[in-house]
RNA sequence: GGUCCCAUCGUCUAGUGGCCUAGGACAUCUGGUUUUCAGCCAGAGAAUCUGGGGUUCGAAUCCCCAUGGGAUCACCA
């Protein structure tokens, strides 16, 4: 068997959820480590939830954090169109082909009358469901569908127990009676999910179907439908969702959920994968780090957990420190410098690489920690008007420095400390303030020698003048 | 409410009947390195394996019930 997975994105939003990235990535990883093929197709049947532009962003996403598709919307591949509201036509005839074999019907039932019918099943605490009344009439509503009236084709759900094996929570067994006749195809002429997705499941070989718990409960319409076409039914694997931290779905009022946030604030692509990789899956050997190549080869879809993980942004954050601290010295520096722009010395933000790579957390880490060796600090963690006579005096030694070096430097600061009787926190405090204006800072002599001998008197001298800041120590 | 799914340190997890007086990682705390922060190193605390019944010589692991959490019940996906 060829094993073929997708993942079927509605573009209802702006951009790609962190959990269509995280199922995304189970989905090419059992076909990549299979041989087979990893698709992309868009589910926007929802024509009022459409957001303009989230399609293309949710594409360029998925490209960015290089989970590459074999056949897309974009790239094509030998089931095209791969976007279904391309395919409309399709399912029109998949649905039609239902009502001949006796298995839909149609329904002119107005939203109104289907409302009222809910509210009144829920006050009553009984299941909401169709009552079927277009079936019974279904030779007058046939006529008037012919004549053109608004309708939609429902699914006429059989009797029976429906029992079907999930490769990741075992077997389900679901009462067909607890299902509703599920729309297929919507009076505007597109279909329901449902219909979609089996349709297309089917017509694009798709194997797997790895998707969201969500989809459990669905599941059985699923396959009712399947065995309504007379197709095979595929594998189906359920994994669960990622979670805020009070264990309901990851949202975006509690948690950044568009991927795109996440790469923006410089997250590196790597890091993201395999932190997601590590929700409801472990390593085999219990590694924590590992490449996207090597989870292909060690994935396996028996190994995933039932448990829905809560997304810690504080682990994320780790190990992106941990990526970052592991880039060769090249690939850093040219990430830093795409990421802050173009309006750095880049020679400068070179130099200041070994400074900071310990420091990073992530992309977004650097300007904060290292925009004093662009621009002269304008205020001051400690108030410097306190230390003039000192500075006074760092300035006088600083300026017999010939050979300026952050070894040279360190030690004429030093030997200055030692004289003038000064604990070297307290000293060095005073000077790195001067120098970057904060508190917490790069190493400090190697930051000097950066900045120049030039550079460094300057602003240490500026300091007697502009000595303003909160005020504390 | 009906249906379905789930349940090990704060969090991610290991664990598939004896190796578990439960292991690792993040986070937390302590100490070391030190001119700040970070990093690195060493160490500590942290789970009566949700509860109760079974099965078994033996259960975190199997079964049942309870409880808790979640998902889902649209002409949304």
């Amino acid at each position: 068997m060829i094993v073929r997975t997708r993942i079927a994105p509605s573009p209802t939003g702006k951009d790609v959820h962190v959990g269509s990235i995280s199922t995304g990535l189970m989905n090419y990883a059992w076909a990549k480590k299979n041989g087979g093929q990893f698709i992309i197709r868009i589910e926007d049947t929802d024509q009022s939830r459409i957001v303009p532009g989230g399609e293309k962003k949710m594409l360029e996403t998925l490209d960015a954090i290089g989970l590459k598709a074999d056949e897309s919307p974009k790239v094509g591949g030998p089931f095209a169109p791969y976007r279904q509201s391309e395919r409309l036509d399709i399912y029109k005839k998949y649905a039609l082909e239902l009502i001949a074999k006796g298995k839909a019907y149609y329904c002119t039932c107005p939203p109104e009358r289907l409302d009222s019918m809910r509210k009144q099943q829920q006050a009553e605490k009984k299941m909401p469901k169709y009552d079927r009344q277009c079936f019974h009439n279904q030779a007058e509503i046939k006529k008037q569908v012919e004549a053109g009236a608004s309708h939609v084709i429902r699914l006429l759900m059989p009797e029976k127990e429906i029992v079907f094996h999930d490769l990741i929570r075992g077997t389900i067994t679901v009462q067909s009676n607890t299902l509703d006749d599920q729309v297929l195809l919507k009076s505007d002429g597109f279909p329901t999910y449902h219909l979609g997705v089996v349709v297309d499941d089917h017509l694009m070989e798709i194997s797997h179907i790895i998707r969201g718990e969500e989809w459990l409960p669905s599941t059985p319409k699923h396959i009712i439908l399947f065995e309504a076409f007379g197709w095979k039914i595929p594998e189906f694997a359920h994994v669960s969702l990622l979670r805020n931290p009070d264990k309901s779905k990851l949202s975006k009022r509690k948690n950044p959920v568009w991927t795109s946030e996440y790469l923006e604030k410089g997250i590196l692509k790597e890091a993201l994968l395999n932190y997601l990789a590590l929700m409801g899956w472990s390593h085999p050997d219990g590694k924590e780090i590992f490449s996207l190549e090597e989870y292909v080869k060690v994935f396996d879809l028996k190994d995933v957990q039932t448990t829905a993980p809560v997304f810690d942004p504080v682990k994320l954050e780790w190990m992106n420190g941990e990526y970052i601290r592991n880039l060769k010295f090249e690939i850093l520096n040219l990430k830093i410098q795409e990421y802050i722009g173009g309006d750095y010395d880049k020679k400068i933000i070179e130099k200041t690489i070994p400074l900071v790579r310990e420091r990073l957390k992530k992309l977004s880490d650097y300007l904060p920690l290292c925009s004093f060796i662009f621009h002269a600090p304008a205020t001051f963690e400690v108030d410097m008007g306190t230390y003039k006579d000192l500075l006074k005096n760092i300035s006088d030694t600083l300026s017999t420095v010939s050979d300026w070096k952050a070894l040279t430097v360190g030690e004429a600061m030093g030997d200055l400390a030692k004289k003038l009787e000064m604990k070297n926190s307290e000293f060095f405090m005073v000077l790195r303030v001067a120098i970057t204006g904060k508190k917490i800072s790069p190493p400090l002599n190697e930051s000097m020698e950066l900045l120049g001998k030039e550079e460094c008197l300057r602003r240490i001298n500026n300091t007697f003048l502009a000595s303003v800041g909160p005020s504390q120590l």
